[in-house]
RNA sequence: GGACAGGUGGGUGAGUGGUUAAAGCCAACAGACUGUAAAUCUGUCACUCUUUGCGAGUUACGAAGGUUCGAAUCCUUCCCUGUCCA
């Protein structure tokens, strides 16, 4: 246990047969339990659905927040002045802040990347701004995170191994960096920064910057730049070669992921966090994830089924309207549906992560793993 | 009754002699989406055949005729719609 962070974990039950854990997080906003989901609000807010449902309909205990967008609009300066980012957006419980190094990817075209840092040109207006490993660790102090994460550059797939040996040192460099910043300023606050491993998909990368990072001591990590492009299983091998070389007493986070399908492979290879942004971006989409496979709720064929979208499912919309209302609500471009849907699918992807955990804790998670077996399509996507 | 302006594919609306099965937008249908530039983006969108090729054929721009090598585009008549005047 990292002596210099409030952040503890604390491990309930591990799976004899695999090594998933269930456990507790304990931040100074709540405990968290693990294996978890974190959903995603960029911005502040899980598009489409309100924290109170988040927080009493969901029961979401942690979320997510971007550091590179909340920098731009409306800034951490104003976020801080108006009593940090859980009082701003009115969220009680924990929040994670990425720092910016998914936008390196994202944003590629607008980006440029130096050893001392990223020249953001901003998506909004054009303007320049240059994040530091050190400049993005005061950024998300200002918001009051309770876990910010380093800077890192999270590279598309595929690269040359001599490009993704250089960026992983860099990435490595930005997190010693960063670290150090951060261990200057955190006295006395009730957060954790957690660094993030790199590498694309060379499991001798991998390796390096896992064993370089643990040097830092941290009381998390996080296993970063999947789902970037290679198929499903090199995301899965990736995690298997590189979770096992992070402290096993440490909460350890794969960035990014997934399918739900995936999720309980993450969890069988000792991963205790994730974040995804599909659940509320499909849903927006027409797309719910259901028990019974994916349900495209936008297609024709549901336009008189008056069954709820997933028979299994005690999400409030589950509970009360039907397929064929909601395809109409996504026909009609009615904004409720955006809502209804995140529900839904936020819920179901929490619903697994509850479900796992209980497997776990009830020595039952091995079943659990073999009922949510991997489909790989040719392609290497998921069905 | 008269004078103008119009009638284009599911809707809207470009096109005013040939590269037009007919732009764009919308609708419809399908697909993508993984640390969110996303209530976004992509594809299809007359019918038939096809060895699946930017291939062939058929039908189509209110209706019927006509001019022309060639017409959604020009002419004639008719039908219909809108506005205005009686």
């Amino acid at each position: 246990m990292s002596s210099s962070s409030a952040l503890r974990f604390e491990i309930q039950a591990t799976c004899p047969e695999t090594g998933a854990r269930a456990g507790l997080l304990h931040t100074a906003h709540g405990t968290i339990e693990t294996p978890v989901f974190m959903p995603v609000g960029t911005q502040g807010t899980v598009k489409g659905i309100t924290q109170r449902d988040l927080q009493n309909d969901l029961d979401a205990r942690i979320i997510l927040a971007n550091t590179y967008h909340l920098f731009l609009r409306p800034g951490h300066e104003r976020i801080e002045r108006l009593g940090g980012l859980h009082k701003f957006m009115a969220w009680p419980r924990a929040i994670l802040t990425d720092s910016g190094g998914f936008q390196v990817f994202s944003l590629d075209t607008l980006r440029k990347v130096t050893d001392e840092g990223v020249l953001f040109r901003s998506h909004l207006n054009g303007d320049p701004h240059f994040f530091t490993p050190e400049g993005t660790v005061d950024v998300q102090l200002a918001f009051g995170s309770d876990i910010l994460m380093v800077l890192d550059e999270c590279l598309a797939y595929p690269v040359e191994h001599g490009a993704a040996v250089a960026s992983m040192r860099r990435t490595l460099r930005w997190a010693q960096s960063g670290y150090a910043h951060y261990l200057r300023r955190e006295k006395g606050l009730h957060c954790a920064l957690f660094p993030i491993v790199q590498g694309s998909m060379f499991r001798d990368l991998r390796a390096a910057c896992a064993d370089a990072l643990c040097e830092l001591d941290a009381p998390g990590y996080a296993i970063g730049g999947l789902s970037v492009g290679e198929p499903r299983e090199l995301s899965q091998e990736i995690v298997a070669v590189t979770a096992p070389l992070l402290p096993r007493d440490r909460p350890r986070y794969v960035m990014g992921v997934g399918m739900p399908d995936e999720l309980p492979h993450y969890v069988a290879k000792g991963i205790d966090m994730m974040d995804c942004v599909l659940p509320s971006r499909n849903a927006r989409n027409g797309y719910l994830f259901t028990s019974e496979g994916r349900v495209v709720i936008k297609q024709a064929q549901y336009q008189d089924d008056d069954g709820p979208a997933d028979p299994n499912c005690s999400c409030y919309t589950c509970s009360t309207f039907s397929r064929a209302y909601l395809r109409h609500l996504y026909q009609a471009g009615e904004i409720l549906f955006s809502t209804l849907a995140t529900l839904h699918n936020v819920h179901y992807y929490l619903d697994i992560m509850r479900r796992m955990r209980q497997s776990i804790m009830s020595e039952q998670f091995p079943e659990f793993l073999r009922s949510t077996p991997l489909r790989y399509t040719p392609a290497g996507t998921l069905d």
